[in-house]
DNA sequence: GATTTTTTGTGATGTATATCAATCTTGAAA
DNA sequence: TTTCAAGATTGATATACATCACAAAAAATC
């Protein structure tokens, strides 16, 4: 149980050094959760009430179109902060579904927590601000590789990217995530 | 002058409100800039020394593929921050274009300042935190928008979301930013 | 106000990728 | 270990969108 917290305390120092008080304060205002493969973390129109930290395992963030298609639009697993953030950040019902692809737990922050901590805490403040940052300019690259490159250069770019993710996803998923069919993928060379 | 700074300053307080110290501790870190229309912010290859916030003007964020083509990766006006986020945050040398699309005024933000203003005031740090997140969001929204909706789709989209912008900018940079041809976007109705 | 330059529109044609369908393979569950 | 569901592959066909080419309209520049 404290290994789970050492973690997440790392996670932090990576970042923002912390006293011990200051770490007390704020791992008091996290909880755990367990949850098997197949489990929702998060489901449309359900309440969002938190946004979560990865201690173990894998799940997917995706919405379905009218069609009943599904979209990935991201993939999380250790150290990975996942939530539906906008649903989140407002308050409002779940609009993407986030299930696990393994056996998962995970760190739940509830925004009340959240910032509370990060006004109690300049330091969790400025985590949270460089960690956003870095998670904008990711987004922005993912933006770009959908503008600019072909699908088969995407999935070129995510192999060297993340080559753990390709083990441990099924490749219908990861072409859902480039935004290509699977039989297409399939067809690809690398 | 003041004008300007006043202007930072409600865009500051519309997230965390700022003694009056404060604010005259941070807007000693910014500094003004002013450019015409097509002339650049930010170039591949150069030093990205800032990131900007926008007083008055339109900019595009964009990249150029091995084809000369272009690709759009923001419009940002006025109330918008716009830098080549990943070259800034890494010092490293600019990634992507961004030029003036009407003649433009920024305020300049250095990394070396923003870490300090972030450091030294915590709301500083909070509102930084709190505006890269809404970005986060966006972006995904954005690219969910790629993933989910037919080229078209994301047209309707975006002039409900921003008619003013759609006035504002050549229909051929719209359809670069929305990942579709200026032709294929000339035979849309809306 | 005349003249470039930029932007937009439209037809003809090409291409990457989607979709449908059938089979084969792998892995999970009982 | 067997059984059944999920994933992967491959072929045939369809389609959204790109590209090329040219003309018209609008806007910027002198």
């Amino acid at each position: 149980m404290e290994d789970k917290f050492q973690l997440l305390k790392q996670h932090f120092e990576e970042i923002v050094p912390l006293t011990d008080e200051e770490w007390n304060f704020v791992q008091s205002h996290f909880e755990v959760k367990r949850l098997k493969k197949h489990q929702f973390l998060i489901q449309v129109g359900q309440p969002v009430d938190f946004e979560y930290w990865i201690i173990k395992g894998l799940v997917k963030a995706y919405s379905i179109d009218e069609k009943g298609k599904e979209h990935i639009l991201q993939f999380a697993m250790e150290d990975y902060w996942v939530s539906d953030h906008y649903a989140f950040q407002h308050q409002e019902p779940g609009t993407i579904f986030v299930d696990c692809l393994e056996d998962s737990e995970f760190f739940c922050l509830s925004l009340e927590n959240r910032e509370k901590i990060c006004f109690e805490v300049p330091a969790v403040a400025n985590f949270f601000r460089i960690k956003s940052n870095y998670g904008y300019i990711n987004l922005q690259q993912r933006i770009l590789s959908l503008l600019t490159m072909t699908a088969e250069n995407r999935y070129d770019y995510l192999i060297n990217k993340l080559p753990k993710l390709i083990q441990r996803v099924p490749k219908k998923l990861i072409a859902s995530y480039l935004g290509v069919s699977r039989e297409t993928l399939s067809r690809f060379n690398s």
